[in-house]
DNA sequence: CACCGTAACACAAACGTTTGTGCACGGCCC
DNA sequence: GGGCCGTGCACAAACGTTTGTGTTACGGTG
C-alpha cells in the first residue's frame, strides 16, 4: 500500500493541498523555501507517486489512449502501435492495445470497455467501411483517429494512398509486358482493399487492357487465404501471368502454391505484394512489394489525436503518405 | 459527459446506492420488482456504464494489467501479447502494452508509470538476468510473472526449456555430421541466450566435440546483428560448416550474407534458427528452427497472474514448455 | 395492543486527488 | 496606530463509486 498525500501531509505537518501543489509545481504557489525543501525531501524519501486513479477521477483525464487493430501479429499493425506508443510516451500517456481479429463484435465490446475506463482517445486501425464502431465513438464523444483504413471520409485519418499503391503495383507489371494480371483482393468491406483494387483497375484501364472479372478473386489477408485464391486462379483455363496481392501475407501464400506446383517465379508468374513486412525481402524469390511506413502512420495518428485532446475539438484532418514500389526478384517479363 | 449514478438516481427517484446495487447485482439486495424494473429500464435507456475510474478508486482495483516486452514488432512477443489478451478479456481486464527496446531505462520508466496507474499486475517478457525492474516490482508489491526470459528462478515464470532447445538444434546438426558448428549467441544478459548456449555446449560435449571459442560469437537478436556475426565467422581461417542462431531473425541475417557470398545452404553451410516466426518457412531455403508456442506462453502467464490476483499471494510457479525441432531445408550434411 | 420481524430502501463515509477561496499574520506606510 | 498588502498556508468541496449500517412502514403474532 503506497504512500498517500494525506500521510505525507501529516508527516510534514502541512495540509494535503500544499503537498499537492508542490508535486504539481503549481505556478501560483507561494511557499516558504524551507517548507518546500522539507516536503521535497519527504517526497524523495518515500518515493511518493500520486495515485493516478484519484488524479484521473478529479481531472477527468486518464492519460491513457487505446489502439484498436485487427491483429498485432501482423507487422503492419505492430508498427503502427510502435508509432503511437512513441509519441504517447513523450506526453506521459500509456496505451492499451486491443485486437479485434476483424470481428465487429469484438471491436464493439472493446469499445464499451474502453469507454467504461474513460480512455482519453482511441486510434482505430481496424475500421471497416461504414463501421458502426466509429458511429459509436462519435456518440460517446471519444476523440479518435482512423489509421490505415477508414470508414468514411469525414473523420481524422492517416494512411497511405492505396489507389496509388494499387496503380503502382499494376503499372509495374504492365510495364513488364504482362496483360493477364490477376488481383488477390482482400475483403471489400475495408477501404484499403477497395482502393487498391480501384488502383489496379485504373492502371489496367489506362493501359487499355480490359479487366477480366475472373482474374479478380476475393481472398483475404492471410497466407492461407492467399494460397487458396491462387489455386482458384491456377484452375482457370487461361491462368494469369502475374498477380498483385492485397498484402504480403497473401502474396506469400500465393507464392507458396506456385512453388509447390513447380511454377517458376517470375518466369511463369510474377507476383507483387503490399506493405513490405519483414522477411519478404528474403523470400524465394525476394518479393516485389509496395512499401508503406507503418510507424509513421502511428506517429502521425497519435499526433492528430493529441491535437484533438489539447484543443478539445474533433478534427477531420487527413494525412496520406505516398506508397513506394520496391522492386525485387518476384517480378519480371512474362516468360 | 456520460450519465452518472447520481443523475440516474435522481431520475429514478431513488438513492444512488440502490442503483449501484442493481448494476452490480448485489446478491444481498432486496428490492421491489417494479423499482428494479424501473431502474433497469433507465439503465438500458441511457446506456449507463459505471465510471471505471471512480470504481477503481473505491475498489482499489483497476482491472488493467500491463505487458512489458522488448518489441511488438517481433512476432514472438506479439504472440505472447495475444495470449495474455485472450485470457485477460475473459476476465474483463484490459491490457497496456509497453515496449522497452531492451533498454533498462525504458523498462524502469514504464514501471513507474504503471505503478502510478495502479495496474493490477504485470507480465514481463523483457527481463534480463538480475533485472533491477524485478526487484522494483517486488518492492512495489505489484503482482507479476516473468515470461520467456527470467531474471532469477525465484519468481513465477513461464517459458520453454531453452537448454533443451539449444541441445535439440545442435544435436540435429551433429547428427548430420557437422563438427565445426558455430553459435550466433544473443546477449548473455538474458536467460534465453544463456541457456540456449548452454544447450549448445552440452550437446557438443555429449558428442565429444571440443567447443571452439572462436565459433561462439555474441551477436544480437536482429537480422543486422546476425549478418555481422556471420561475416566475422566467415573471416575465420577455418569457418564453420553449420551455425545455430539464437533466433530466427539472426538466422535470416546470417543466411543473407551466405547467399550474397555465393555460398550454398545447406551444402556449404547449414543453418538453424529459433522460434519459428512467420515466413521463415518460406525463406530460401526454408529455415530449420526450434519452435516455441508464444501464444500459450501468454495464456499461461496470464493465468498465473490472475491466480495471484485472486489469492492475493505471490506465486513462484514455473511452467515450461518443451520446444520442438522443425526440420526444413536449411540443414543438411556438410558438403 | 404492544411488539417484532422483515422488506425496501436511504444515509454517509470513504477511496486519493485537485483547486478556488479564505484567513491569519507580519511588515510597511502615512 | 490604523489600514493595507503580501506571504504562506489551511479549508473544504468535488470527482463517481461502493458498502456497512440505519431507518421507516407495514404486516403478522401472541
Amino acid at each position: 500500500m503506497p504512500v498517500t498525500l494525506k500521510e505525507l501531509a501529516a508527516r510534514a505537518g502541512v495540509h494535503p493541498s500544499t503537498i499537492s501543489r508542490v508535486v504539481n509545481r503549481d505556478p501560483g504557489l507561494r511557499i516558504a523555501p524551507e517548507t518546500r525543501a522539507r516536503i521535497e525531501a519527504l517526497i524523495a524519501e518515500t518515493r511518493y507517486r500520486p495515485n493516478g486513479i484519484a488524479r484521473s477521477l478529479k481531472l477527468r483525464q486518464t492519460f491513457v489512449v487505446a489502439v484498436i487493430i485487427p491483429d498485432v501479429t501482423n507487422p503492419l499493425f505492430a508498427g503502427i502501435f510502435r508509432g503511437v506508443e512513441d509519441v504517447a510516451l513523450t506526453r506521459g500517456y500509456n496505451v492499451i492495445l486491443c485486437n479485434t481479429d476483424n470481428l465487429h463484435e469484438r471491436e464493439a465490446s472493446h469499445l464499451e470497455s474502453l469507454h467504461a475506463r474513460r480512455v482519453d482517445g482511441v486510434i482505430l486501425a481496424s475500421a471497416t467501411l461504414a463501421d458502426p464502431s466509429v458511429a459509436r465513438l462519435r456518440q460517446l464523444r471519444i476523440p479518435f483517429v482512423l489509421v490505415n483504413r477508414y470508414s468514411d471520409t469525414r473523420h481524422a485519418f492517416v494512411g497511405s494512398d492505396d489507389v496509388a499503391g494499387g496503380r503502382l503495383a499494376t503499372a509495374h507489371l504492365l510495364s513488364l509486358g504482362h496483360r493477364r494480371i490477376a488481383h488477390l483482393a482482400g475483403s471489400q468491406k475495408v477501404s484499403t482493399s477497395l482502393l487498391r483494387r480501384r488502383g489496379y483497375l485504373e492502371a489496367l484501364e489506362q493501359a487499355g487492357v480490359e479487366p477480366d472479372p475472373a482474374l479478380i478473386v476475393d481472398g483475404g489477408f492471410t497466407e492461407d487465404l492467399g494460397a487458396r485464391a491462387m489455386e482458384r486462379l491456377l484452375a482457370l483455363s487461361r491462368p494469369p501471368t502475374a498477380v498483385f496481392a492485397v498484402n504480403d501475407m497473401a502474396a506469400a501464400g500465393a507464392q507458396d502454391v506456385l512453388v509447390r506446383r513447380g511454377l517458376r517465379i517470375p518466369k511463369d508468374v510474377s507476383i507483387v505484394g503490399y506493405n513490405d513486412v519483414p522477411l519478404v525481402s528474403r523470400l524465394h524469390p525476394p518479393l516485389t512489394t509496395v512499401r508503406v511506413p507503418p510507424v509513421r502512420f502511428g506517429q502521425a495518428s497519435a499526433e492528430i489525436l493529441f491535437e484533438q485532446l489539447e484543443t478539445g475539438t474533433a478534427s477531420s484532418r487527413r494525412v496520406v503518405f505516398q506508397p513506394e514500389l520496391v522492386i525485387r526478384a518476384s517480378t519480371g517479363p512474362p516468360g
